[in-house]
DNA sequence: GCAAATTAATGATTTATTCAAG
DNA sequence: CTTGAATAAATCATTAATTTGC
């Protein structure tokens, strides 16, 4: 049989190197799926409340930290617009037409971002939303979840659809959000 | 309690964001004094571990995170690159005669630098030792410091006074290690 | 079929650029 | 204008695919 799904240590959550070899944090095709998901409904740089929820909820499938999920959607970002220039330069090559298509990114830092991925299914789609989410003392505390979570949004679509074996989808409910406590100077650093 | 006979808001403490404005750390100067010193001393890029306690060090004289502290040092060297690049640039351009000094950076991402500012005295000259410094013993918790000497040493300067820095360079051995060890997965992230 | 060598993907760092508060 | 904060681009380093030779 090949379980596939056998290695427990491919998380990463072994990075014992006593030679002087950095492990770094290999997905799990499930964690891949989430990321990716999400990524795909637009929101392309969560904030920091975010991204904690969505490494809790990653960590569901092996270990994961904040940083590796930041991380992702940092390399994710970068490595699709490159590769969205280098498809404009090459039909741009290859086109003997005068139509350059200079879809210049016009750098809008905003966290949610209309994914315009070529190959992708474009399933999602959608919201632009503008939601900057400062550290809420607006109410966001509310211990169980909040407001509006994107992430569970997504995590109802997966509670019972990915086919994956050996997991037994359970209802999770992180709704001891760990408050920080400290005094935060700021909310979305860099960690 | 020190009354710095100042803004004591300044430290950064404050920065509730009703609205949506992030105030920003306004570092005092003995803190700036405190960066500046470490800078000049050849650390320019410190690692986590040091960073953190440089940042509890500066604590003592104002809020301040760890976020602040790693912005500081990247702010830092990219100005003085810059710097450096444009009076070079002046420079060639007073210049008449073809010596085009271009001093390639070759991009060695080594955390310690020789500081070769300008107006210095030129004096330190250190060394490019690479130390990635992974620490890994998180026993860096409380002033009681552990291992790393390197904020402890620059804190014995500042401990009673600050004495202005003549900033004198002592002899720095600062690891030397260059094997890259790394417990965590990512003890140097972005935090 | 396997294991060393090579290449391709991609996680992690660092640098350059930009935005905005003071 | 100065400079802290944030992000994107470039780069490095490690892991997975793959090729190659036996």
């Amino acid at each position: 049989m090949e379980d596939h799904g056998g290695q427990e240590d491919a998380g990463g959550s072994r990075e014992r190197n006593n030679e002087g070899v950095r492990s770094r944090w290999t997905p799990k095709p499930e964690q891949i799926l989430i990321l990716e998901s999400i990524f795909n409904s637009g929101m392309v740089n969560p904030p920091k409340d975010e991204t904690v929820r969505i490494r809790k909820l990653l960590e569901k499938f092996g270990s994961v930290g904040d940083a590796n999920v930041f991380y992702w959607f940092q390399n994710r970002r970068s490595r699709s617009r490159r590769r969205q220039r280098q498809q404009i330069h090459e039909a741009a090559a290859t086109t003997t037409s005068h139509a350059t298509a200079t879809q210049q990114q016009q750098q809008q830092h905003g966290y949610y971002q209309t994914t315009n991925e070529s190959g992708g299914g474009g399933s999602g789609g959608g919201g632009a939303i503008h939601q900057y989410e400062m550290s809420g003392s607006s109410s966001s505390s509310g211990g169980g979840g909040g407001g509006g979570d994107f992430v569970n949004e997504h995590l109802c679509s997966f509670s019972g659809e990915i086919g994956f074996p050996g997991i037994y989808n359970g209802v999770h409910k992180w709704g001891a959000n760990r408050s920080r406590q400290g005094p935060d100077r700021h909310e979305r650093n860099v960690w």
